[in-house]
Order: structure tokens, then sequence, then C-alpha cells
DNA sequence: AAAAATTAATTGAACGTTCAATCAATAAAA
DNA sequence: TTTTATTGATTGAACGTTCAATTAATTTTT
């Protein structure tokens, strides 16, 4: 047999190409041709590890969601952490500088309109946006009341993506990311100040 | 010469159809025959009225803006209402049925993803995102101190993006909406009772 | 008032381009 | 030698644009 473990090299190689790829034309323009190119790596060779380019697509985006959920794993893990550091890792984990670069913004505002007429990445996208309310949740009930802990999930989470989508389509993302993860940090701050009184244990 | 009055009827009923097949189809797969079938006109007319593909596209999503600004004015200009009643005008214009409707919420996502590569569509992404921000902090300027109702501005227009944004994507849209309508409207309750005190005239 | 002329609206077939997929051929490792 | 990796030319379908021809409404002429 030819070469061990370039299956897998070849393969990240490829996701990479494809996000440069979408960060450089977008989605929509990108090819197979532009991927292959990128990688240094001929077009055939995208059916031949994907079964297609939707195949390579499909890679990538779970490749993002891998990504983010690794980085909140590195930041809680290793440590002891009380419930409000671990709050604010959640919040630095969604603004990694990787989560701000021009290919991740690109390719999520994509997955996200690709996810409306694809079931698989509706259910990929599904099992995202849970994800960050329960590990929300896990943190605020031992901070706040269960029902006040459930609404401050609810409104932190939507604060998290709601800011870094307003950063991301703004036209100094740069700028705005670093003022918005202060501005997250703070709002959850102020969510146990006004509601963690008396009720927690 | 031929019927007058048929230009800004056509326009509008090859806009409708375009929603309609972005609704049905998503916007990759929504081509000049999905659209004139829908609209029951031929492919020819499309060019004709907006020059191509892209510019009916386009103009499908200044209706989009535009019909947001409308409904705010709607609901703003005829009856006099204090600042807390306008941020509740705001949010529900945000939250119409037609903004919860799937045509437009493809079409949305849709837009946000082009947006980043096409400067036409990524400076009206801004406007509409700094109105949004505007209308928000002149009311609330009127409930708080300035550097407070900057931060609830930010705050604000995040939780309506956010909540929205996560509603469009679940997998139960209609009663999500409800409850995030309600969820934002409590959020801005708290705002002013938290931070509009003393300092207010 | 009827006929002719004018003008815009609309059609749909033809054209050229783009792109993903395929596959026969080649290279390289085991 | 056998198996796998890789290439890249080729194919065929899909798509947007164009444009000559047709239709129909309106005005002008007689």
């Amino acid at each position: 047999m030819p070469k061990v473990g370039v299956k897998s090299l070849r393969k990240l190689q490829l996701i990479d190409a494809t996000l440069a790829s979408i960060g450089e034309h977008g989605l929509q323009s990108t090819t197979i041709i532009t991927i292959s190119r990128i990688a240094g790596l001929s077009s055939g060779i995208i059916s031949h590890y994907f079964g297609g380019k939707q195949g390579l697509i499909e890679a990538t985006i779970m490749h993002l969601l891998e990504q983010l959920k690794v980085v909140l794993l590195e930041r809680v893990s290793p440590k002891k952490l009380n419930a409000a550091e671990r709050l604010n890792m959640i919040i630095e984990a969604n603004f990694t500088s990787f989560q701000r670069s021009t290919p991740t913004i690109k390719t999520w505002l994509s997955f996200w309109a690709e996810s409306m007429h694809d079931p698989k990445l509706k259910r990929l996208q599904n099992i995202n946006s849970k994800r960050l309310y329960s590990n929300l949740l896990f943190s605020y009930r031992q901070l706040l009341a269960e029902d006040v802990a459930i609404m401050a999930s609810q409104k932190t989470a939507a604060m998290i993506d709601g800011l870094w989508l307003r950063c991301a389509l703004s036209s100094s993302p740069e700028e705005e990311f670093i003022k918005a993860e202060q501005l997250c940090k703070s709002f959850v701050d102020e969510q146990i100040k006004q509601y963690g009184d008396i009720t927690c244990h």
C-alpha cells in the first residue's frame, strides 16, 4: 500500500483549502477548481476523498463545529473553574481569533443559509445551537434559581450569537469583536448580580 | 402604446415570485426559470425589468429592507407614544409574521452570506444594522443616562438579532418566535428598571 | 369612426459559459 | 506485482443572457 497517514493529511489539507477558498471567493464562487488549486492538488482528488464537492463542504462545516467544541473543552477541562469563570470561558470560545477570521465568518453565514434546505446541515446546526444553551444553563444553575437560570441562558445565548453576527457583518469586524466580547462578559456579570442574591445555595 | 402602469405591477410580481422561489428552493437553487414559472411570465422578462437575475435578487432584498422600515413607521408614526412604548414597537416590527415567514427567513440569511462579497449588499446591510441601533438609542436616551443608553442599545440590538436568528434556525420557529418576542420585551423592561432611576429627567 | 402607424411588453429558442463528475492513464508505495 | 494515490482531459447538464419575432395597447391619420 502507498504512504500511510496520507488520507487524514489530504482530508485536512482539502478542508483548509475549502475554508481559504470560501474566505477568498465566498461559497457561491467556490468550485472544485479553486479548492484544488489552493490545496495544490488535482480536482479529481475531491471526489476520491469526499465523494464530491458537497461532501467536502459538509466536512468543512463539521470541522468548524468540531473546532468550536474543542476550543471550549480546552478552556474548561484543565483548570478547576467556578460557574462564573466557566461562563466567561464559553464567551471567549465563541470569540476566538478563529471565530473572527474571514474564512470562518463566511463559512458560518453560508452554513446557516444552506442549513435551511439541507436536513443534514440543519441537524448539525440544531445540535450546535442547543449545546451553547446547555453549557450556559449548566453554569447558571449553580448561581441562580432554576427559572431565572433558564431565562438567563436563553438571553445569553442570543446575546452571544447576536453580538457575533453584528460584528461579523459590520464594516470593521476587528474592533467590534473586541468591544463585543467585553460587552457580553459584562452582561453575564449583570445577570449574576441582578438575580443571584438569596435564592442560590 | 401598451398597458400603462404595468411596469411597477410586473416588478412587484417578480419580486414576490422571487421570495416564493427562495422560500421553496433556496437562493442557490433559485433560477430565472423557477422565478418566471411562479410569476407566470417568461424568463426573458427578468432581464427586461431588472437587467438580469442579480438585479432582481438585489431588488428583492431591498424590498425586504423597505418592508422592515415601513412596518416600523406604521407602528410609531400614527400614535403618540412614550419612549418605552416605542421600544416595544421596534421589537414588534422585527418579529412580525412577515419577518417570521419562511421566504423572508431564507432570503435574509442568504442576504447576509451574499453581503460578504457584494459591496452593494454590504452597504445595504450596514445601513439596516445601524438603523436598528439608532432607533433604539433615540428611545433609550429619554429613559437612561447617555453612556448607559448606548450600552443598552447595543445589547438590545444584539438581543433582537440573536433571538431572531436562533428562532429562524430552530426546528420549530413558530413557537420559538412567540416566546422570543416576550423575552425580548422583558429584557428591555429590565434595562429600563435597572438603570433608569434618578439620572433621568 | 375606421385604418394605419407607433411603441412598449413579452415570449422563448439559441448561444456560450460554467461547473461537478467521471474515468482512463500514470505514479508510487507496499 | 498488486494496490492505492493522483492526475487532468473530457463530458454533459444547467444556467443566465441575448435578441429576433410576436402581441397588444395607444395614438395618429384619413
